[in-house]
DNA sequence: TTGGAAAGTCAACAAGGCTGCCCTATCCTT
DNA sequence: AAGGATAGGGCAGCCTTGTTGACTTTCCAA
């Protein structure tokens, strides 16, 4: 036990690979999930989106001027799938779609003012839960948390996971003179 | 600062709680979840069925004889959409629908060993990869993950979490002289 | 015994996944 | 300059799974 290839961080017993310990964590999560998503929910259906309108704005939000393939690889559904929600929201004016400069096949999408408020109010919702949570539990939960999920992704979507970078709001206060825009 | 109400564990920062770290919670959350139900949506659409049959046949396997107002509570969805999945399932032969014995109004659901089977599948594939996180991350961690997705529900969605007890075959190894059944 | 409440079933609709096929515009290589 | 590859978009139509509303059957209490 004291060569195991890998040695467990203060665990002396494999009681938490119990099926039953697993299957409780299978049950937390979807339970979590469904409190997870329930916030926005309730504001999306307010004005007549769903989900997949949510995720399209997080993902703009994240990286303003990246193109419909980009998104649709971080989002992982079909062309149609997005292109029905992204329409919607270029039509009603929270999406603005540009060509792109350096290849004039692609467009680059941002977010409007509208655009913006909505995403704010959206994902400040769903921030307040998490941020609650991660209090509750406290920043060693956190760190376990987050370990466990990560390890849970594949290859492909940890390569997305991975490539998201900061958002752009923090980024303002944190290099105001950066990068040549 | 240090007299904090809710005194973090080990924590002397607040840096775990800013909205940079709390998005990339949100984030993982996203693509963990789609990690989580890839194996078994996988097996599912070999046969035709969703992600709907999954839940059901876990919440079957995990109170067997329950009755579809109490399944409809745990799945939190209407009775419609609980009802079409379960009519194929009893149509397939997963499932046994029988009148309950105190209310005949009531119907208890139980897996056939057909059923039985199929769960066994699903379950299998979806623990093999929980359990493969969990001993990469390690017991810590894994505490961690399930004190922060607890913290993440709500009032009524913890009390269905928490209401759900042993599975069955577990409790078969663990009192097989158990209460007069 | 009668009337309300509860359990379950069924019909019809909507969101948002999916596929297949077709089309335009643009780019890049030959 | 021609032709194939790539980015994006549109249409038709499928499926699952969420929704509401109306309808039995059964129970129970007035």
């Amino acid at each position: 036990m004291r060569n195991d290839p890998h040695p467990i961080p203060g665990g002396e017993s494999l009681l938490f690979l119990t099926d039953e310990q697993i299957r409780r964590g299978i049950e937390a999560m979807y339970f979590a999930y469904r409190a997870f998503t329930a916030d926005p929910d309730l504001i999306l259906e307010e004005i007549g989106y769903g989900r997949a309108h949510h995720r399209a704005l997080h993902f703009i939000t994240r990286d303003p001027g990246l193109t419909v393939t980009s998104l649709l690889a971080v989002l992982g559904v079909t062309k149609q799938s997005l292109n029905r929600v992204l329409r919607t929201l270029i039509e009603d004016g929270l999406v603005d779609s540009r060509v792109g400069r350096r290849d004039r096949r692609e467009r680059q999408l941002y977010l409007t003012e509208k655009g913006v408020a909505l995403e704010r109010r959206l994902s400040e919702a769903q921030r307040a839960r998490v941020r609650a949570a991660y209090r509750a539990a406290g920043p060693q939960a956190v760190a376990g948390f987050r370990q466990v999920l990560e390890a849970m992704m594949d290859g492909e979507m940890l390569v997305q996971f991975r490539a998201l970078r900061e958002a752009p709001d923090q980024r303002l206060s944190a290099r105001r003179a950066g990068s040549a825009g």
